[in-house]
DNA sequence: CAGGTAGCGATACCTCGGGTATCGAAACCT
DNA sequence: AGGTTTCGATACCCGAGGTATCGCTACCTG
């Protein structure tokens, strides 16, 4: 049975080197900004050619997601009850695009998805679907409601960033869990109706 | 006293083909998308020549700012009371975006001046100010308030049309709208703190 | 009418960045 | 040893923003 699952592939094995990659990404856009931070730049930061990002990464897009993806990691969503993992969540968002490099990338991707239709689908499936899901599971709300809840904290924090280069401040996150936490639906309200 | 104000330049006078190219832009950007809409495409769409473009706007930016200026107008701040100013300029704001061409060139913009300071700094003085300025007077709110609501309600609805493509249905902007009002200080409050 | 100035269209050009293609040299397996 | 795939290096293509040149045109002033 040793055909199962993870049978080696012939050919050359590939380099573990997706973490120096990603590393490499982040920091090149902290020093550059993200338009320029090209994949060149990136790679000879990482000690990588070119053509081995390509051969990876399908587009530059798709290497910031994943690379946003290794960044934000699983969402938090521990919590006494549901406005509290409401909190935790938002916070952690704040404080995941406020690290350097990673509000810039995060707002750059998503500009570049705009005009890029295959872009945002990688953007939408990879990036938003899993944390949707997660938050959905945790909150017990509706999915066309956590979209919502998406679209205003994520679009408030990176609106924040695009038009003035830094990540939103302390008081300013407060105020945005203060407007939302009271729309949870709370949890006495869930086994009852 | 003929040399006051406008005592006309030497030369041949420009042409006046601003709105031309306004409208151009929008159409040019409802069919192809921002990032296909070029400045030569938008140029021949207007009956113009891209030197002639470039004469009047110094980058594409600018000229999707200008345009963007000319679609939005000033904003509609009658209302009884404050919660009724802040309501109709959400629903403006949310209507001009979902016009065909205006939130796909909004968004588009505002995406590149992300990695554009001085695009950025464009953006945040000749559309942005104006409009933080009127709703300051008109909401009796700080600069920084303001600068959240705008924060919120732009992002969120940027968030929408950059994920989806589409702008955000009635029913959110509603759900925008009872989200935010309830924030803005009373008239009451107003004259009697 | 002559001369100065500046906008206009056309066009060629530069630069940069995303993405592709090719190549010889490695690394791993059977 | 032979097959397969990755790797680095490099050259290349293409699209788009932006610049520069040039002959022409419109307007004003003298």
């Amino acid at each position: 049975m040793t055909s199962t699952a993870a049978a080696r592939p012939p050919g050359r094995p590939r380099a573990g080197v997706n973490d120096v990659v990603f590393a490499a990404t982040l920091s090149t856009v902290r020093e550059l900004g993200y338009a320029r931070a090209t994949v060149e730049r990136i790679a000879v930061a990482a000690g990588v050619a070119k053509s081995t990002v390509y051969r990876r990464w399908p587009s530059k897009g798709a290497l910031i997601v994943d690379c946003l993806l290794d960044a934000f990691g699983p969402a938090p969503l521990e919590g006494a009850d549901r406005a509290e993992a409401m909190t935790s969540a938002i916070r952690w968002i704040a404080a995941k695009i406020g690290e350097p490099g990673v509000g810039d990338a995060f707002a750059g991707v998503f500009s570049d998805a705009v005009s890029d239709p295959a872009l945002r689908e990688i953007l939408s499936a990879r990036f938003q679907d899993p944390y949707r899901i997660a938050f959905q599971n945790a909150l017990g709300e509706p999915e066309n409601r956590v979209l919502f809840f998406i679209d205003v904290v994520v679009g408030t924090l990176l609106h924040r960033m695009g038009m003035t280069g830094e990540p939103m401040v302390e008081a300013d996150v407060t105020a945005l869990i203060e407007m939302i936490v009271p729309l949870v639906t709370p949890d006495s309200a869930a086994g009852t109706a």
